[in-house]
DNA sequence: ACGCTAACTGACCGATCGGTCAAATCCTGA
DNA sequence: TCAGGATTTGACCGATCGGTCAGTTAGCGT
């Protein structure tokens, strides 16, 4: 682990407990140890660290963009898209938590605005949609967020594991989306 | 419409928007068209700002928590309560945007506390849960919240108006919740 | 052993924020 | 008209934050 990798991970931790904005340098480095000017030797400011945070899940959301029209075929495709999706939000939950949560606080940092932009053309991939379409679409994103936010923020409480978390969670967003209109 | 109520008005829309750490005294103020010092006269803090701005929601969520159990009755309760919810949700949905974004980063405030106990009262409400039956619910509640709360901050986007938004919302919940498992 | 560069640090700066306070102004009832 | 409480305000304070900078330490090739 190199200090610069150490610092990204701390703020990504960081940045999903308690906010980007209520979050300081100090905090990052103190759960780094090291000191608040070394933060900002290994990244130019605080905006830059948020970016190195939020980068790789980005890429990887941008990535399965073009899929998402599987969402309008078979059962089969459907479900293959859900798996890679849900295993996405699960792989990168700290990230998906701090769009899903303060997307609409940060919409001025740059990069905060490209996953804005990124989850918007998910949405509006598939063509001529329903109000019914785009409800059961908002509740599967923001419900599925939701709930993977909550379950990394059980602290004693019991959480599922994660692979009966994961296989629910598929099967239910699959019958949530079963439904739409197809294209 | 008093000060003191234009001012919790003008703090719910600032700290929907902006987030509590990204909202200053001095932006309400400018808000409502009073000084910084004013803001301070009628609220003794900015904690008791946000206090005074979700209060109302917290009680009418409170109001309709012993009716959580009709989530496990019949088709027509089931859809009774939801029908009370999801109106609760789109009356009060800035405070709603407020909870589901912003609980994890202020719970060291009192008002967002008892919000997330209420919260989780509701989700525990029901006897001998399933993992199936925790994520249908988590999904249901946190993709309704994320549903309005970018409904809400469609700035030119056409959303889609209300009565419309309601129904649809009720009849895709209703599905979502069917199939819990009976008490 | 030397020199060079990357890594790291404490001290400091300007700006902003939440909150206080004394004074000014407004409003109302007698 | 006027006394007195309610309301409003500008000036100010201490604390915190993001960021800068000069200087120190650590590692490494020669």
């Amino acid at each position: 682990m190199t200090t610069a990798s150490e610092l990204r991970d701390a703020a990504l931790r960081e940045f999903a407990s308690a906010g980007y904005l209520g979050t300081s340098i100090q905090a990052i480095a103190d759960r780094a140890g090291v000191s608040k000017a070394s933060v900002l030797y290994h990244y130019t400011s605080k905006e830059a660290l948020l970016d190195a945070a939020l980068s790789p899940a980005i890429e990887q959301i941008g990535a399965i963009l073009p899929r998402t029209v599987q969402l309008s075929g078979t059962d089969e495709e459907r479900r293959d898209f859900l798996v890679r999706f849900v295993d996405l939000l699960l792989e990168h939950r700290l990230a998906a938590q701090i769009f899903i949560t303060q997307s609409g606080a940060l919409i001025d940092v740059p990069v905060v605005a490209r996953a804005q932009v990124l989850i918007r053309e998910i949405a509006e991939a598939r063509p001529q949609q329903t109000v019914d379409d785009q409800v059961r679409f908002a509740v599967a994103l923001g419900g599925a967020a939701y709930l993977l936010a909550q379950a990394g923020s059980y602290g004693v409480q019991a959480a599922p594991d994660d692979t009966q978390l994961r296989d629910s969670l598929i099967r239910i967003l699959g019958e949530l989306l079963a439904s739409v209109t197809p294209a």
